[in-house]
DNA sequence: CTGAAAGCGCTTACAG
DNA sequence: CTGAAAGCGCTTACAG
């Protein structure tokens, strides 16, 4: 690999100048210039990031942080990676998804290490030791979801209180008084959407007087059809259910219907947090409340990005709600 | 943040004592070695990877390319990031998955930019221009999949040909004579495993005298769900259809069936390259051929692993098959 | 067992 | 407009 050196060396200049021919970053004469281009292309050089960033103290990398070994990416997962990964490439990043867990000693040595500038959080919990770390090591971070208390730290967020109101609220209208609430189950992870939803549909039902079930479903398809299969027998009476768990969700229609419920002629399924490839997967479509994760993976790396320019001017937080799409498992309650 | 001068400093030892201890590279005495780890506590010392990096010219860091923004993942495309990244950590690195598309330039900055070790490629197509790119610049690399003549190169790959013989001769064994294949369209891939199946099939069908059929379908539900509601009017001698998209393949269930067409009564599915993940969103549950996504990622940082201990070694080049998984999607022939 | 020093490949005031 | 040189934070022969 020919380093900087050689470039300068060929071209006869120094190695200040390709350094300034390189990044642009000072006028250097027309002549001189195309010496040095010339150089570089006869010794294919490309510049060295590492030393670069070393110079710099930056890389112009920022990590998305998934869980992917401990929580399976969902659809909607994949599309704020994408859509993040877009906008930081528009803002002049690259950025990797690190499938970094709630191991404290791994983000440490990413974060601190220099190798990224910054880093974006996701599957956030309410207590969560990763925020502790980061910000007690001054890493800059912002979170896609949100602690207990995120008090002054940057967030892009659902917000899960006014898309479970909404969704409870479009059953209760449908005349429905008996709603189930199935949320995802992981073992360790106290998800911060799903706690809040959780709360918010107990609130909600009680405010309208609608009996309430929780129900409790691991993120698997095929958990989802196990629920839904003993749905009717355990449930007899209740007409809606408000399935917060997007893998879960296709099976458990599945579940239901393969065991002669008609949906949603007896039982009404509302998707809460999901995408339009997941409601695809059920006959009938799955009506449900869209997660903004396109707008919130780009809006995540603006907050991250903010907090880069100045780690002293105020957060972004930013609370997006989800977005009713009406597709065939919605309708009026039974009797 | 404190550097090693500054622990050095404070534990009054040179600055590669610390490097030593911080490594355990070298013998340091108990007592030495003690001043040193207490002045990093003291500190909140944590080693700056870029300069490690540049000093050693190597970071431990390996990237998965992926298309992200081009491609969509699929279940088994997570499944192929999850297992390799697990089995990078047991090797002692890190893997990251870098949303980089088929821009040779972006390639390039980051691979001979000295930010990654060493590089998985995925989603290679027959003519694959990222594969020039990186062989030309000796960038250590490794396939999952592969090129119309990967010769010398490190890979691992689904044996297609195997799998997909084995796909058409079950069906063939069940008495059908009409058997439709699906492959998954994308402009400007010619995705190397894609174009393998397709020519297997055609055959395979044509030696046992069986009627063939080749359907596009992009890489949506919704476009499987289109083929499958037309598909009977338009093929209705047709009893048996290979599906080689995991994205449309329950919607092209669910297209039959909620068309009137009973499955596997009338027509026969199996899903050539699937999960169990997708297999579950169907009623039937769909009969597939599993793809060794998790032995394939363990393997390709296996086959790249080799390659960066020696450059000059044979590369290791691997083919799985995928396995057959019974489900509820398979029939014997009607009439 | 420990240290002084060169070197990894860049960037960037500073000087001219 | 161009260059000499210090510095980014480490690692690692080499010497003692």
């Amino acid at each position: 690999m020919a380093t900087m050196q050689d470039v300068a060396t060929r071209a006869q200049v120094s190695i200040a100048t390709v350094s300034f021919v390189v990044n642009g970053t000072k006028h250097v004469t027309d002549a001189t210039k195309q010496r040095v281009e010339q150089a570089m292309r006869e010794l294919g050089f490309r510049r060295n990031s590492v030393g670069a960033a070393l110079a710099r103290g930056r890389t112009r990398i920022l990590a998305l942080l998934f869980p992917v070994l401990e929580r399976s990416l969902s659809h909607t997962s994949v599309a704020f990676f994408s859509s993040a990964s877009r906008r930081a490439r528009e803002r002049g990043y690259d950025l990797v998804m690190w499938p970094i867990g709630t191991d404290i000693e791994q983000i440490d040595v990413l974060a601190r290490g220099g190798l990224v500038d910054g880093v974006i959080l996701m599957e956030v919990q309410l207590e969560d030791p990763r925020v502790k770390a980061l910000a007690d090591n001054n890493v800059p971070f912002a979170m896609i979801g949100r602690t207990e208390d995120p008090s002054a730290l940057p967030y892009v967020d659902i917000d899960m209180v006014t898309s479970t109101r909404e969704a409870v609220e479009r059953l209760v209208a449908l005349g429905h008084r008996d709603i189930a609430f199935v949320y995802s189950t992981h073992p360790e992870y106290n998800h911060g959407a799903v706690s809040r939803a959780r709360s918010t549909y107990l609130a909600v039902t009680e405010e309208h007087g609608v009996a309430s079930t929780l129900l409790a479903c691991d993120e698997q398809p095929a958990d989802g059809r196990a629920l839904g299969e003993r749905f009717a027998d355990e449930h007899p009476a209740t007409t809606a259910v408000i399935v917060m768990n997007e893998h879960a969700a296709p099976g458990f229609v599945r579940g239901l219907t393969r065991t002669g419920t008609r949906v949603p002629e007896q039982v009404s399924v509302l998707s809460l947090g999901s995408s339009a490839y997941m409601a695809e997967m059920t006959d009938p479509t799955l009506t449900y409340l869209r997660t903004p994760a396109s707008e919130l993976g780009e809006l995540g790396v603006d907050a991250l990005e903010r907090r880069l320019a100045d780690p002293s001017a105020s957060p972004l937080q930013t609370l997006l709600p989800c977005t009713f799409v009406p597709n065939a498992t919605l309708a009026r309650a039974r009797g």
